[in-house]
DNA sequence: GCGCCGATTGGCT
DNA sequence: GCCAATCGGCGCC
């Protein structure tokens, strides 16, 4: 029919997996927002896997469940939008098994669609820092709670492939901002690329 | 009910 | 590099 054809969203079966299978193959996808009738898009270069409830680190560590994390003991390839700090809106896709608490927190995106959008969302601040964290980029993106708990087919903000070659490398370490478990290397970035949240 | 803490960010020293 | 902003959850009085 239409000339134009939308690149396929990935399946939930990609996201039936472990999440630090998912996190690190997540780099490179394009994650691709349209909300207020704005599209804003980006290429994933940097996330953060949360394994679940053994994970001291995750929301649902001991499988303990309150009205922010709910969302995370959902089905895979389902939002978890969480407010951090009282201030910024954070976005994990769950993984792995509904239940488990097991999630990937998107931290750092390449800006490639909808760029005067995201500078008019963000304010005045340099291009580099459009997208370069989890809460920067939710807010470059329009992402807010309306999102938690919905599946990501259907939904205003959506992950697909990326382009066929993707030469670039994959660096896995330590995760940021944490202080239980921080240690543990799940958290992965596309080497080189100037557009992650920190070095 | 009260105080502390956090998967962050931006402004100031 | 340090620290306040701001709010929900949790431990404790």
């Amino acid at each position: 029919m239409s000339a134009g054809r939308r690149a396929a969203t990935l399946p939930v079966r990609f996201f039936s997996r472990p999440a630090e299978i998912v996190a690190r193959e997540l780099i490179g996808t394009i994650m691709r927002s349209e909300v207020d009738g704005v599209v804003t898009a980006g290429r994933i270069v940097e996330t953060e896997a949360y394994l679940g409830e053994s994970d001291p680190a995750s929301h649902g560590y001991l499988g303990r469940r309150n009205t922010r994390n709910a969302a995370i003991f959902g089905p895979p390839a389902s939002w978890y939008v969480y407010l951090s700090y009282g201030m910024h809106w954070c976005a994990n896709l769950v993984a792995a098994r509904e239940g488990e608490a097991a999630a990937i927190l998107i931290r750092a995106l390449e800006p490639l669609e909808g760029i005067e959008a995201m500078r008019a969302r963000r304010g005045s601040v340099a291009d580099r820092h459009l997208c370069a964290g989890p809460g920067r980029l939710c807010q470059a993106l329009g992402i807010t709670r309306d999102l938690d708990g919905r599946m990501m087919d259907g939904s205003p903000v959506l992950v697909h492939a990326g382009p066929a070659a993707e030469p670039s490398p994959i660096r896995a370490g330590p995760r940021i901002g944490i202080t239980k478990a921080a240690d543990w290397p799940l958290r992965f970035v596309l080497a080189g690329s100037p557009w992650i949240s920190r070095p």
